[in-house]
DNA sequence: TGGCATAATATTGCACACAATCATGTTTGC
DNA sequence: GCAAACATGATTGTGTGCAATATTATGCCA
C-alpha cells in the first residue's frame, strides 16, 4: 500500500522498519538487537545494520554498549516525564497551525488513519492501533507544515511508544480513539483554539494513564541487572 | 579546558567537533566534506567518519547525496523560519523552567559563558562568540534539567548556525550580548515570566535580523547549481 | 563551432577480514 | 567450599579492497 519494495535494504528503510516494529510494541524495550541477526533477518551485511542502529540510537530508540551491542532503550521515569512535557510544548500550538491550514484532502487521510485505528482495535490488534495513533500526531505536525516540528514529533512519539510499554496502567485497550475524533472535528472546522485545547487535553490523558512511580524504574533495572 | 584527547578519533567526538566548527563558521554551508579528507584530517579510517557524517546529516547538518558525497547543508527561507518557529515553542517555556531550578553554580557558569562572549567578541573572534552564545541557549535547557528538550535545542543552535550564515543581515557584529545578560538576571532572581518573556523577545530579534526574502535562497541554489 | 555520445576518473557504497574487548566457564590456590 | 585468576568464546570496532555510480574529459559528427 505504502511501500514498493517488500525487504528493506538502505539503511533508511531498515531504520524505518524497526522503528515500525517499536511502535506496534513487536519489540520491547531490553531487548538486544545483534548486528549478525538483524543482518542476517533483512539480508544485507553489518556495515548496513550498524548505520540503521547507530540512526536508531541518535534518536534515543537504543542504547548503543561499547562492544556489548544494542538494546532497546528503556526510559525512565524522568525520561518518560521529559518526553511528554517535549509533547506539552510543540504539539498543541502546532495543532492550532494545523487547524488554520487543513485541507480537504488532508481530512481525507485523517479520517482514513482513525478507521484504520478502530479496525485495528476491533481485530484485537492494539500494536497496529498504537501504531497508527502515533502516525496520528506525526501527520497533524504535516499538516501544519512543520517539517522541523514533525520530526521531533516523530522521535517524541516513538520514544513515547517506549514509554507506554513501560509504564501503560491496562493492557486491556486505549480508549483514546474519541480524542483523535474530536481532533478531527476541529480541524476540519479550523477552529484553532479548539484544536490547541484538545490536544492539549489530549497529551494530560495520556499522561495521567501512565504509572510514573519513582519505585517502578529501579525494580526493572534490578530485574535486568541481575536476570538479563 | 574541556577535553583532555585534543585529536578526536571516536565518531562521536569528530561529530562534536566538526559540529564546532560549524558553529565557528569556519565551516560554511555549500562545503563539501570529502570522506578521505575529514579522515586524513583526523587520522581515522573512512569507516568512522562516515558514521560521524551520517551522524551530522541526521541532525540536519550536512546533506549526503548518493555517490556525491556530503555537502554543508544550505536551509532554505523556510526551513530557516522553521527552525526559529520551533525554537519560540521550545526555548521560552524551557527558560521558565531554568529560573525556577537555576542554582548559584549555574550562575556562575552562566556569567563565565557571557564573560567569554564579550571577550571573544573584543578580541575580533565573531566564530567563537557565536558559537559561545549558542552554547548559552543550550544551557538554559541544561539547567532547566530537560534533556530531551536540550537535546532538541542544541540541533536548532546548529541549525541557526547555518541560517545566520546564509542569511544574515549585517557582518559587523552580533550586539545581542545585552539579552543574555538580562536573561542571566532573570535567571538569578527566579523571575519566572520575564525569563520567559525576554527569551521569547531574543528569539523574535534575532529572527528580524534576518533577511529572508524569498529569491534569495534561489539564487544561492542556482548559484552552485552552475559555479558549484 | 556546438552538441552529443562515449570513455576515463574519482568518490562513495558495501561486504569482508582482522583486532579489540567483554562475558562466560574452568581451574587453581587458600 | 569459596573466591580469584585465567583461558576461551562470542560480539562489536575498524581498516581496507572491490564494485557501483556520478562527474568530468575527450572525440566524433552535424
Amino acid at each position: 500500500m505504502d511501500g514498493i519494495n517488500r525487504t528493506p535494504q538502505t539503511a533508511d528503510e531498515i531504520a524505518a522498519h524497526l522503528t515500525e516494529a517499536v511502535h506496534e510494541h513487536r519489540i520491547l524495550p531490553g531487548m538486544k538487537l545483534s548486528e549478525d541477526e538483524v543482518g542476517e533477518i533483512y539480508g544485507v551485511g553489518r556495515t548496513v545494520v550498524r548505520q540503521a542502529l547507530r540512526q536508531l540510537a541518535h534518536d534515543g530508540l537504543l542504547r548503543i554498549e561499547r562492544n556489548r551491542g544494542a538494546f532497546v532503550a528503556k526510559p525512565s521515569v524522568k525520561e518518560a516525564r521529559e518526553v511528554f512535557e517535549a509533547r506539552a510544548l510543540l504539539e498543541p500550538r502546532t495543532a492550532r497551525a494545523a487547524a488554520e491550514r487543513s485541507t480537504p484532502k488532508d481530512m481525507a487521510r485523517l479520517e482514513r488513519h482513525i478507521a484504520e485505528e478502530h479496525e485495528a482495535l476491533s481485530a484485537g490488534e492494539p500494536g497496529r492501533a498504537l501504531k497508527l495513533s502515533g502516525e496520528f500526531h506525526v501527520d497533524i505536525a504535516r499538516i501544519a507544515d512543520q517539517e522541523t516540528i514533525e520530526g521531533f514529533v516523530r522521535q517524541l512519539v516513538s520514544r513515547s511508544s517506549l514509554v507506554i510499554a513501560l509504564y501503560w496502567r491496562r493492557r486491556n485497550a486505549m480508549c483514546e480513539s474519541h480524542a483523535h475524533h474530536a481532533l478531527l472535528g476541529a480541524l476540519r472546522d479550523h477552529d484553532a483554539d479548539t484544536a490547541e485545547d484538545l490536544m492539549k487535553g489530549h497529551l494530560l490523558d495520556l499522561l495521567s494513564q501512565l504509572d510514573l512511580r519513582d519505585h517502578r524504574d529501579e525494580m526493572l533495572s534490578l530485574k535486568d541487572a541481575l536476570g538479563r
